[in-house]
DNA sequence: GAAGTCGCTGAGAGGTCGCTGAGAGCCGTT
DNA sequence: AACGGCTCTCAGCGACCTCTCAGCGACTTC
């Protein structure tokens, strides 16, 4: 059983390292998110041990990473008690399991076993709308299973219409959500993008996932179009 | 944060039941398929968790049945590991997120959490007035199931009608609240805007939800003509 | 039944809203 | 330095929405 353990605590990493090892694991140490990413992509372990708090990719970011890159190794995130994440917050990214810190070696132990024992990661919640899903863990859209490509702005203001699907969004609160809080420029850039996110998404299918509402805002029918 | 908790394996059923209370959850426990609908249909749950494997009516013939009747509570799916159905099948099928069993206790929580807030806040409340609802969270309005698409005027007026539906309310009044505070122009506009509601909402349907009384003003008909 | 008031209706002018194509500015990459 | 991708601005256009108006019918009062 290998395990990769991601800390930069490197006193607290080495007494989790010689735990392990004492009980049957094989372990392998690494102190940032780059260097996570880059040996879990390399080799195959069967659980890794992700602290948040990491120099050079913080272990949400490189997460993220492993699950775009296809990586679906058991990952267990360590949390601090009272940090700046909603701990919950891991699950969207594709985490299986989380701690708390301080947490209990015999604790770790055994959450390690019953993530290798369940096998295969958990799936991270997708959004749904129809034949439409957006999997926010991998920052991927699909449509009837075809993979739609989509740059970070049409992104964001896909995500934010799937999460109110069915509701009519005005202008305003996507600007206010996908743009900036503070937004107070023309509005008519949601016009633009929710074009460029037709021509995307519903054009090619022959679909009309969002309506406009005139006079109120846009949205996203609930079964996709 | 209500759940409705459906699995015909009483043990396990039990053990989540206790788990969730535990968590702060009320939790209500149904054993088969029908009573499972029936139980989401009559009460308003936040997240159902429905097994695939029941009696009388299965987890999926369950939750199309549900997206029929319009119940749109976000739903978790319990899956068996080597089942005959693909786990993909339950989003097809307007499913929410799945759990593999056997699953670990703490990711099922977080799930829910994570249903639950993607659910978004709790919905205003809809005005009904016989067959005719008016939902402001989704500025939707329908007459007996049916979509009706109104202009951001006309929508304004009736949901004042429905807000005072069954009381007389004068044009003076309407123009207050539906168009300015300060108008005085001719109140002939209410006439007019009365009149395309009146041939979007009753003519289709042959009823008359819009009483004139003369001299007074209109009346939005409890029970929707 | 005549006169007056009130509400209904169809047509249409004018304004508003959203859509669209073009392109400028800004990055990061080659 | 050139290029390509991304974001955003802008102005023209067409569709839709709002409101006005005048004629007519219905109801009320005398």
């Amino acid at each position: 059983m290998r395990v990769l353990m991601v800390d930069d605590e490197v006193r607290l990493a080495d007494t989790v390292r010689r735990g392990l090892t004492d009980a049957g694991f094989a372990v392998e140490v690494v102190h940032n998110g780059e260097d996570a990413v880059w040996a879990a992509s390399e080799s195959a372990f069967d659980v890794i041990v992700l602290d948040i708090m990491l120099p050079r990719l913080n272990g949400y970011r490189a997460l993220a990473e492993l699950r775009r890159r296809g990586v679906w190794t058991p990952v267990l995130m360590l949390t601090a008690k009272d940090g700046e994440y909603d701990q919950t917050d891991a699950f969207d990214l594709g985490a299986d399991d989380y701690l708390t810190k301080p947490f209990s070696f015999i604790v770790l132990v055994a959450r390690l076993r019953a993530l290798i024992r369940r096998g295969g990661p958990e799936r991270p919640v997708v959004l749904v709308a129809g034949d439409l899903t957006l999997d926010p863990a991998r920052r991927r859209v699909e449509r009837a299973g075809q993979e739609i490509t989509l740059t970070p702005r049409e992104y964001g203001l896909l995500e934010f219409l799937m999460q109110h699907r069915g509701d009519t969004v005005s202008k305003m609160e996507i600007l206010e959500s996908v743009w900036d809080p503070a937004f107070d420029g023309d509005p008519n850039v949601v016009e633009v993008y929710v074009r460029y996110l037709r021509l995307k998404l519903d054009a090619p299918f022959d679909r009309h996932a969002i309506e406009t509402v005139r006079g109120m805002g846009y949205r996203l029918a609930s079964d996709g179009g």
